[in-house]
DNA sequence: TTGAAAGCGGTACCAA
DNA sequence: TTGGTACCGCTTTCAA
């Protein structure tokens, strides 16, 4: 492995011209330019990154937490982030947290040994500790939310899709489609983003004179340790249709969570969607998979994973009023479910 | 943040002494260890892993390059890899490669740089030019192969499933649940692991007395870009089924596939089992979500994962005798589908 | 058992 | 536009 200064000596000039090349940092002669690159070339010459990092402190690393790996959806935005930050000599590593908060933390402890330039971080839980802990850090090094709600009272850095319009105009839909009782199969309330998608229901049915009936809403057990987002709609179906008054229609959370629902309706002997209709959020691949098909309100994932990855470089480069704030709109995608 | 000159300082000794305390090599008197020890405990002091690496070369960092991050099976191998590398006190970081050999090599080269200790591969292609390549380099740092045969005139560490038996005993069972006609959708023959598993089927075939037919071998002609292994099953199922004399029975390479096929069969009104069986291989998550749930030939991926980290693992700690080939026995799962 | 000091491979300031 | 040089934070001889 060849130095700096094999490289020098070979291009007959100093260390620090050749530093000036290598960083694109400092006015160099053209033609030193060329020999110093040449000579780079013939050297096969990569900079050291711990020598750069010890100086600059800057690793071109960027990280990424999330609470379960095993759903897709997060395996989609990584593509999206991956893209934009290789382009841009970045690499990216992922933490999987299980959805505990003490390996949230854990975890991002580690990263900050690691010098990791910037963090996405697609939250779980909203507890007061951990959230101020990560607020605190996204004011001191350059830090994204993921699918978490604005504080009205902070200024936090977040990419996310809008959940509580999409929901309302779902349920419109829904009620335009002939049915009456629409259901809910939801997350617990401590996962902020999905509250948002929940509010929106309510909101829905009520402007179209429906009262909510919490009769036929179904919310996980606190916290079920062990139990897929899969298992969960599918235990919210079974549920919901052994009420006395059973819904015509189930809207859920997110979409394997719907996945979950239609399996069990089917074996249920149900039809779907002329006995229920089943609707999802976020449009995973799955969605087209099962059948029927999957009425959901899709997330751009990809290009959630992008947009986040260009905010943390842009911080990263201390570029000035950087938009660090983007939400965007879903697309209602219909298909065979309702 | 603290260097390791504050601890020094206040630990009141020398540098060198700190050193020997933190990297645990040298001999420091029990009562000067414990004295550093409570000052890099008050300072919260941890040691630049830049300052650290450019002397030892060690960046307790593994990498894990992968074919397409889409395909869940990766992100099951990825936790259990995940798992036993924060053990040891190491990340990992995700290399996706979009199937393109110029990406694998462009991406080993960035990683070389960034001097991880140790590479997970997880082949897609065989061709000679890469794979020299990497067996190369298998021999110069810690480097294990996933899922790809063993060479028979190279050492190669590898993981993988056992594909041939499996994938004969497989068309035995077809056979004796009265199969008559078993068909193939297979992947390009360059990707090794999976000749393996259609060298196992004909020769089950054969010893089942029945004479493979090519006329019901689907392979996805050649490197169709773009096209997912769902789309490849089902258009492999639609080619199959509209021969002359279509096949009673279906296996695939891998799941996906078999998920796609499914698919088709069902739309084009085929009872799955009863028309056609179909068989995949590895046990994904979504087999025991589509209808009929599929029968596969499992392979424990999370373990794989576990045991390429633990080989990795011990070979940057340059233990003696690691064994560096482990060949998983699968497990034959039956479901609905067969 | 400890400390002094010379690197490791770069960066960046200052002077020329 | 360039070179000299003092770091960066840690490791590792070498002497004491």
């Amino acid at each position: 492995m060849s130095t700096i200064l094999d490289v020098a000596k070979l291009a007959g000039v100093s260390r620090s011209t050749v530093s000036r090349v290598i960083s694109n940092n400092g006015a160099v002669k053209p033609a030193t330019r060329i020999a110093v690159e040449n000579a780079i070339e013939e050297l096969d010459f990569t900079p050291s990154y711990f020598a750069q990092g010890i100086k600059t402190g800057k690793t071109k690393t960027l990280a990424m937490i999330v609470p379960d790996y095993s759903n897709l959806y997060y395996g989609e935005m990584f593509r999206g982030l991956e893209q934009v930050a290789l382009k841009h000599g970045y690499m990216v590593m992922i933490c999987n947290t299980d959805k505990s908060s003490t390996r949230e933390r854990s975890y991002t402890e580690e990263l900050l040994k690691r010098k990791v330039d910037g963090i996405i971080y697609n939250t779980y839980k909203r507890n007061s500790e951990n959230t101020q802990y990560f607020i605190n850090l996204s004011k001191k090094m350059p830090f994204v939310f993921m699918d978490l709600l604005p504080w009205e009272d902070e200024h936090v850095p977040y990419v996310l899709t809008e959940g509580f319009e999409s929901s309302k105009k779902a349920v419109k839909y829904l009620v335009e489609k002939g049915k009456k009782r629409i259901g809910y199969i939801r997350m617990p309330p401590y996962i902020s983003v999905v509250q948002h998608r929940y509010a929106g229901y309510k909101q829905g049915l009520i402007e179209c004179g429906i009262e909510p009936d919490g009769d036929i809403v179904y919310q996980c057990p606190n916290n079920e340790v062990g139990k897929t987002h899969l298992e969960i709609g599918y235990e919210g179906a079974q549920a919901l249709m052994s009420k006395s008054s059973p819904p015509d229609a189930i809207m859920t959370s997110v979409d394997i969570m719907a996945v979950g629902a239609i399996k069990y309706l089917k074996k249920a002997g149900y039809h779907v969607p002329h006995d229920v209709a089943v609707l999802g959020f976020d449009d995973i691949a799955l969605a087209t998979v099962i059948e029927p098909n999957l009425t959901t309100i899709a997330q751009p994932t990809r290009r959630i994973g992008e947009e986040a990855a260009k905010i943390l470089i842009a911080k990263i480069n201390e570029e000035e009023n950087v938009k660090d704030q983007i939400m965007f709109e879903p697309e209602f995608i219909i298909r065979q479910s309702t």
